[in-house]
DNA sequence: CGGCTTTGTCCTGTGAGTGGAGAAAGTTGG
DNA sequence: CCAACTTTCTCCACTCACAGGACAAAGCCG
């Protein structure tokens, strides 16, 4: 099957296209009401883009006292692939172009594999979707990696937890692969998006989305856009120091946030109290599943287990700290919580609150919501299909 | 006089008149070959502006193997009036359209006492410069205070320096005074745009820029754009924790930056010096004077003292390591360093650099300039006519 | 003085866009 | 069942933005 082939021919089309994926189906009338162009120019718009099958025109909707209107949608075949790249596993989920989730697999994997391994991965969970029947094909597919990416050309640089990818042509190799446009981002930047396109920061210009998981990373949007920064490595807050004098962490320094506070060093602590003792709830599970994850932490938490209390505790003091530097610095309308630890849920969102709103100038907190992501492991598929999608949606 | 009333008609015009601001007189041909429209489109562009008095033709240039092109300029008697206010002291200027100064006044002054005392002052230095024949009114005025501002309506919003400004209608009231349009900004957002206009930050489009005068600021720019934040706090970073339990701070923490490095705590610390009998020098310099300032400790320095050598590196390794911070979260590709302390040099810049260079990630600095700003006390005000002159060569 | 170059103007054709008239397709009330 | 009113959508004529080529003006050089 041929897949999508054209892309708006002007500014207005892209905006009538952007308008429906974010919007739904609408009537030329509505459309009209959101676009600042007179009925008759919307008129000829709409017909260039039904000429080009982007959009179809299906069916009536119900009368609003007058003549009904004919729903104008985005091809009900479109679909995009989301993938996303964890450090410990890969999300691959297909959407349709208002990028909805049809479809989502999950699969661990250690991504220090390298990309050869990891692609056969991913190319192996999108053949398995698009069997399911979710899909004939794609006309796009977004991928987020864990590590700085420079962005125009969708290639990792210099990522540290995945050394292997450095200057790997992820865009151009998976393009050649799926036989559609590909757009490659930093995995917390498109967490950042799919919470803006379907999650708490909608309607939110400037925000930043805190992304706790292995490492710490995070999404910067200002004015609705995402800052990548000069080397596309903006956002990497893990190894600002938390602690002066801390413990060391592997980039060579002292007392770096993630060495501190992360997926992995919460494992390690939980591993260390288990041992010596501190703790008969993660000892326990450390005995049943022979290593302990942040998923145990959460758990021994939630069970009432004192330790497991306090070393989230203390983890969320820290990343509070840095957050709280990060608010007055940059002043932003809300901050996301996420990640693998967001199951850590409000013991670790308490400890963060208390920092930032403790240290932060009233004036950057006053009115400052600091919330856990809705959209868990799924915001960073959508994210990505979001992100080809702006760049299809736009004009050639 | 009449002054400027016209504003360019649409985004064309706008485009003309800040290419000539920036880039000079040109020819027709000149701005064709920078702005992507026909001749005869551009001609009909620039005829238009003549009409309007914004811009003028005067003199043709030296052939350069044919014709001789017309010069067109900004009207050369536009005046745009450029007011920074400090701390301790208020700078006023008066620049030409293309933002070059053509008189400049600075008095010492102290911003506590209020806004109705500073702007008496404000308008007495605006008459002088006035007077003294370098404009015979004022096109447009930008002005710059130490602290929070709401930028749409340029009312300050709980400063902390200079808590009698809270909600006074700055723009309001002085554009009734001097009866032409106004802009206010947060005094180091504009001498980040100075710096972009005519210092090092030229043709970079993501940078920051440290002011370290009586307090600390940031200005952020991203994508060419000052970021202002949700309440136009951002950059606020002068009560960043930068020593966990450190000295208590007026805000009501401890350790934050301001407290332990700025133009008033290197004062306070080089009283003390002198007054526990550590440094001769300084001790020389507190008699003579009465009081201690950041220039003395800078002559101190310069003279090879080594306890005011000792409080400038102690100083630049606090502020570098919250930098630090902010270029792994930013990823700016330059730095400036400005304001009061700038006096301080080198001294200050190795420091900075060294922490800078040690703690964030190789990507982010790799490339990454940390330089003294160019313009020194000219950045605000040059910044301040920059402004203004954005705002006026907008489509109205 | 005649070719060549550069600058600036004029003119015409094309296409984008507006706004009004009115057709199409409903609902509601008598 | 029909008239009056609403809402949606289409058609058409007119305006204006803009490009691109022809051409005039004004300089250079040999």
């Amino acid at each position: 099957m041929r897949r999508m082939t054209a892309r708006p021919a002007n500014a207005h089309q892209a905006r009538l296209l952007k308008l429906l994926r974010d919007g739904g189906p609408n009537s030329r009338a509505q459309l009209g009401d959101q676009v600042d162009l007179s009925r008759s120019k919307l008129a000829v718009e709409v017909d260039r883009l039904l000429e080009t099958g982007l959009v179809v025109a299906d069916g009536l909707a119900a009368s609003r006292g007058g003549r009904r209107s004919h729903n104008i949608r985005l091809a009900p075949g479109l679909r995009f692939l989301g993938v996303d790249i964890g450090a410990t596993s890969v999300d691959v989920a297909v959407t349709n172009a208002e990028l909805e989730i049809l479809g989502h697999l999950n699969q661990p994997m250690d991504v220090r594999e390298g990309p050869v391994a990891v692609f056969e991965q991913v190319l192996s969970m999108a053949a398995k979707l698009r069997a399911s029947g979710l899909a004939e094909g794609f006309d796009g597919a977004g991928i987020g990696v864990p590590g700085p990416v420079r962005f125009p050309e969708g290639v990792p640089v210099a990522p540290p937890i995945m050394p292997g990818w450095d200057g790997f042509p992820v865009r151009e190799a998976l393009s050649q692969e799926l036989g559609c446009p590909v757009m490659v981002d930093n995995d917390v930047n498109l967490m950042a998006m799919g919470e803006m396109h379907a999650g708490v920061a909608r309607s939110v210009g400037d925000f930043l989305c805190v992304k706790i998981g292995t490492g710490i990373g995070c999404g910067i949007v200002a004015g609705g856009d995402v800052h990548r920064g000069t080397t596309g490595s903006a956002g990497d807050i893990g190894h600002i120091q938390a602690v002066p004098g801390g413990r060391p962490c592997a980039c060579g320094n002292r007392g770096c946030l993630e060495a501190h506070f992360s997926g992995a060093a919460l494992a390690r602590d939980a591993t260390e109290a288990a041992q010596q003792g501190r703790s008969v709830e993660l000892a326990t599970r450390l005995e049943a599943n022979g290593a302990l994850t942040a998923v145990d932490v959460a758990a021994a938490a939630a069970a009432g287990d004192a330790t497991a209390l306090d070393l989230i505790r203390e983890g969320g003091d820290r990343v509070g700290q840095v957050i709280a530097g990060l608010v007055s610095f940059f002043n932003p309308g809300l901050v996301v919580i996420g990640g693998g630890v967001t199951g850590l849920g409000h013991t670790l969102l308490a400890a963060i609150r208390t920092q930032v709103y403790r240290q932060s100038l009233p004036l950057a907190t006053g009115n400052l919501p600091i919330v856990l992501g809705e959209l868990g492991p799924t915001a960073g598929v959508i994210g990505a299909a979001r992100l080809i999608s702006d760049h299809l949606f736009s004009p050639a």
